[in-house]
DNA sequence: AGACCCGGACGCG
DNA sequence: CGCGTCCGGGTCT
């Protein structure tokens, strides 16, 4: 699997950064915007969610795998619940990532980029 | 310059 | 435990 052509595409140093964290998570496993931030080294995990908003690359970055600090879905596509929610969810339990009342079900999926676990 | 955004932390009830 | 509030960083108009 190659990686997606950042360079072909219109975006910003730090989406940039945002998408190649982003492909840094593996198949089956999960990323809080937090953790995510701590990566790319942004203290503003809005900002991260904007980027991820404006993905120009959505099934090539797996900005669903992407979820909250506290282990909720977080937003999709701009929007904070709905059917997008809901697809979301079930792309991450086609992974084996399974939620329970609006958390994940195990933490354990959870991808820290290497960093230690807060 | 101003408004907007897919979150997070904190304080309080 | 749930909710309300402020915050910061980045981008688009």
């Amino acid at each position: 699997m190659q990686p997606p052509p950042l360079d072909s595409v219109d975006i910003t140093p730090f989406q940039r950064r945002v998408y190649e964290a982003a492909l840094q998570i593996p198949h089956g496993r999960v990323t809080t915007y937090k953790w995510l931030g701590m990566a790319i080294g942004c203290h503003s995990p809005r900002a991260i969610g904007q980027a991820l908003r404006r993905n120009p690359l959505a099934p090539d970055v797996p900005c669903h795998r992407i979820i909250a600090a506290d282990l909720s879905a977080g937003g999709f596509s701009g929007q904070t619940s709905g059917p997008k929610i809901s697809k979301k969810l079930r792309l991450l339990r086609e992974e084996g990532v399974t939620f329970h009342k609006g958390k994940i079900a195990d933490p354990a999926r959870l991808y820290t980029f290497g960093l230690e676990s807060p």
